[in-house]
RNA sequence: GCCAAAAUGGCGGAACUGGUAGACGCGCUGGACUCAAAAUCCAGUGAGUGAAUAACUCGUGUGGGUUCGAGUCCCACUUUUGGUACCA
């Protein structure tokens, strides 16, 4: 009999869809396992195999804590709000609607092609009211506290798809081409930055990958300094500027603020008026990434005004350049050119003075010092001095020196900004606010807000979005008035931030999440997905999450546990995966061809699952005549000598051999699958599969053995075998096989014998042999002896088991 | 520039707390089966010297070091990948 994979799994899936096979147990006493995929937009351009991975991991670990006793919550969902749809509705007048369900179904399509094993009764999807009206509702939720608010800030504005883009999306965009300038917009922002100590503290606890964590720290970046007032000589006024090293303010010799900053023109002389004011017209017109991208050559200009050095006494000229961000600290900065690498490039463009206040290895007037392990020198006057302290200790006394004469206060700042929410397109969440004649705004009381149907998806030109042209729902009366409502749509990071509580309960209609049946999955066992969501959507994620655990929705303070990033995989060409490059290897094509559990098994056998890794279609043969192999065991003959399965395997016993090799392959597969080390898991069942076709033994226990570990990988050829042998249920109700761990430890060793540290010989000796035993018995090992003839053994070494060393002269 | 991770045959990759480097798979070579091919099976396959299934030498990015013994630990460097980019 052939294996016919593709009867085979349509089969199977039959099967799951009908006896609801994969179902979460709604009440259970077995103890929960959350495993969540970062689930996907659904695009028009269909799965590729390298979105598969994430997927396939994920599952072959719902099934295996299945088969482990554990109550499984495994769902899937769409985030579907999104650019492209819209994008596609601009050229083509589809509705994104219609868009999204197509695409949806052919994602659907091929998810349950591959055989996993989602709760399907659990689909969530973020343009779906029911659901988007609960994201509606925790931005009212962050509202009322007042972590969201409007400003009209500087934003990120891209002509060509008229919107407005996070910080974080410029740089991807302006790599697809687009153009992006700075225009100041009125808009919705979400204060993260409030959030900022908890995101940072809370990271310490998570089993995440230690390099996500960095990331996110290094996003969120803490610094810890002071703000120092700066009288200024002339002016009845002071100049507040931030710095992380207080200890360095002796050698501080101007100070420089940004072009955008209140005093950039007041602090003009007469004399430097006109330059002034030319700097910071030509400071305007530059991008963002004009003025900070790569670096450059600084510019500045001198405002002509001085301050003065509270540490010294001595006049300091002010400045004002582009290299100063406005958005950061007080948007000034006291300049210690001798230890800071930007302020030495400046002060050697001007000719400003640069002194030595830290210890340096070399001349500071040659090359700057930036080490922060040397002592202050230089550093004293009559009230206070730093000299020979190290850094902590100077930067304590300097700060209590200027707290003491109330002009300097510490400050610990972030760069972590806070999040520009809203976006100037049709395809979002509308958000819940209506505007009244008198400035005033209040919140839609009844959710969902649902997005009015329209004509045309252009946004308007004034930069809003097309709800803007839509009189009949943009304009309103209440009790209050009339209004006109809030234009702007989320961003599509909005429904990923909360998706996973909904799938705990998706279909509530009365709360976000039932309090008792979150308490119960939360949070995340396993959170599995690409390492391009390391800071965005994990951080805003993060964000959301603690915000609901602050106003009683949730009871953790984090999501997700424990993170693990798949690598991607890339194309056959090392390149990766781009529609351009013409290397997508399509999902569904390879399916067609080898079977879904052939590319199940491969997607796992390429290599570590953490691990960029190319794709090969060549390779996926191997797993191919592996599952034939597996078949050949239940189905050994051709067609016609065939034994039926369950008759052929008979009780005819397990040679020893065979027999430790199983138990040590329940072992080495049941610890590899915990461990998301796939690749090692079907490598030892290859080994296993090949040893039983070498001793050409059909015993029962060994066979199924051999199913139930496969189980996980290749649910439908083991279904199918299962039921071949003679069962007559499902073998996912089946336990994960334990192993004896007598059997695992081998009675006879391989000894390797060394003489210096080479190989020399090996010889047998039973496990735990005495070293004496193990001593006498290398000496003895013929390829040894001529090593050690006629030398002097210096030392011998033993360890017990494995090897004997004999160190000769 | 800074932060993080990595570097092992022709290729993807194994190697437990330092203890036979190259598991498993791909590819390749030879053989069996076949009219032939596909499929399957068997054998071989890090490099070098060698007639050799004898024996030895070299070998885990480079150079040092620790150790009886290093892919694994330490120091310096090179390259690659990811992140970040004037955050004071």
């Amino acid at each position: 009999m052939k294996y016919e994979f593709s009867d085979i799994e349509r089969k199977w899936q039959t099967y799951w869809q009908e006896q609801q096979t994969f179902a979460t147990e709604s009440s259970s006493d077995k103890p929960k396992y959350y495993v969540l995929d970062m689930f996907p937009y659904p695009s028009g351009s269909g799965l590729h195999v390298g979105h598969l991975e994430g997927y396939t991991a994920s599952d072959i670990i719902a099934r295996y804590k299945r088969s482990c006793g554990f109550n499984v919550l495994h769902p899937m969902g769409w985030d579907a709000f999104g650019l492209p749809a819209e994008q596609f509705a601009i050229k083509t007048g589809t509705h994104p609607k219609e868009t999204t369900e197509q695409n949806i179904k052919s994602f659907k399509e091929t998810l349950q092609r591959m055989g996993f094993s989602y709760d399907w009764s659990r689909e969530i999807n973020t343009t779906d009211p029911r659901y988007f009206k609960w994201t509606q509702w925790i931005f009212l939720q962050l509202y009322d506290r007042g972590l969201a608010y409007m400003s009209e800030v500087d934003v990120n504005w891209c002509e060509e798809l008229k919107t407005v883009l996070a910080n974080e999306e410029v740089e991807e965009k302006i790599a697809d081409g687009y153009t992006v300038v700075r225009r100041p917009l009125r808009q919705w922002v979400l204060k993260i930055t409030a959030y900022a100590e908890r995101l940072l503290a809370d990271l310490d606890e998570l089993d995440w990958p230690e390099n996500v964590k960095q990331m996110q720290r290094n996003w969120i970046g803490r610094s810890v300094g002071m703000e120092i007032d700066f009288e200024l000589r002339c002016h009845n006024r002071r100049l507040k500027v931030y710095t992380t090293r207080p200890d360095t303010l002796f050698g501080a010799t101007y100070l420089v603020i940004s072009p955008e900053h209140e005093l950039a023109e007041k602090l003009a002389t007469a004399q430097q008026l006109v330059e002034v004011k030319n700097y910071i017209r030509q400071a305007k017109l530059k991008t963002e990434l004009e003025r900070t991208g790569l670096q450059k050559e600084k510019t500045g200009v001198f405002t002509g005004s001085y301050a003065i050095n509270p540490a010294t006494g001595e006049p300091l000229p002010v400045w004002i350049s582009d290299f100063v961000l406005t958005s950061y600290g007080t948007g000034a900065i006291m300049s210690v050119p001798a230890h800071d690498q930007r302020d030495w490039e400046f002060a050697r463009q001007y000719n400003l003075p640069i002194i030595e206040v830290i210890k340096s290895p070399h001349d500071v007037q040659e090359k700057v010092f930036e080490g922060k392990d040397s002592c202050c020198v230089n550093s004293s006057n009559p009230e206070i001095s730093l000299n020979q302290l190290p850094f902590s200790e100077a930067f304590e006394r300097m700060a209590s020196w200027l707290e003491s004469k109330k002009i300097g206060e510490r400050k610990v700042n972030y760069k972590l900004r806070d999040w520009i929410f809203s976006r100037q397109r049709y395809w979002g969440e509308p958000i819940p606010i209506k505007h009244y004649l008198d400035g005033t705004i209040r919140t839609e009381t009844t959710l969902p807000l649902m997005l009015p149907e329209v004509e045309a998806y252009h946004p308007s030109s004034t930069g809003e979005s097309p709800l803007a042209n839509i009189p009949h729902w943009l304009y309103g009366e209440d009790e209050d008035g009339p209004f006109r409502r809030e234009t702007n749509t989320m961003p599509q990071w909005a429904g990923s931030c909360w998706y996973y509580l909904r799938f705990i309960d998706p279909t509530n209609q009365e709360r976000l999440i039932d309090p008792e049946k979150e308490r119960y999955w939360m949070n995340i066992d396993l959170y599995i997905g690409g390492a391009e969501h390391a800071v965005l959507h994990l951080l805003y994620a993060r964000f959301w999450h603690k915000v609901l655990y602050d106003i009683g929705v949730v009871t953790t303070k984090e999501p997700f546990q424990k993170l693990f990033n798949q690598g991607m995989i890339l194309g056959e060409d090392n390149e990766k995966m781009s529609k351009s490059r013409g290397n997508v290897i399509p999902a569904d094509q390879v399916m067609e061809r080898y079977g879904a559990d052939a590319v199940r098994l491969y997607e796992m056998f390429l290599g570590p699952l953490e691990q960029v890794k190319p794709w090969n279609t060549n390779g996926i043969e191997g797993i191919s005549r592996f599952l034939t192999k597996v078949w050949r065991v239940v189905y050994p003959g051709s067609d016609r000598d065939e034994l039926t399965p369950a008759v052929a395997l008979s009780g005819e016993p397990m040679p020893e051999e065979l027999e430790r090799r199983m138990h040590k392959t329940i072992k080495k597969v049941s610890q590899d699958t915990q461990n998301l080390k796939f690749n090692t898991a079907i490598s030892e069942m290859m080994v296993f599969v090949n040893e039983l076709h070498k001793a050409g033994c059909r015993n029962r226990e060994a066979v199924e053995t051999l199913l139930l570990l496969l189980a996980a990988y290749a649910p439908h050829l083991t279904e199918e075998l299962w039921e071949a042998i003679g069962h007559g249920h499902s073998i996912t109700k089946e336990p994960f096989p334990s192993f004896d761990p007598k059997l695992v430890e081998d009675p006879v060793l391989t000894i390797t014998v060394q003489v210096n540290g080479k190989l020399r010989g090996t010889f047998s000796a039973p496990a735990g042999s005495p070293k004496e035993a193990l001593l006498e018995e290398a000496r003895k090992v013929e390829s040894v002896i001529k090593f050690l003839e006629g030398k002097t053994i210096m030392r011998e070494i033993v360890v017990a088991d494995k090897l004997v060393n004999f160190a000769v002269k």
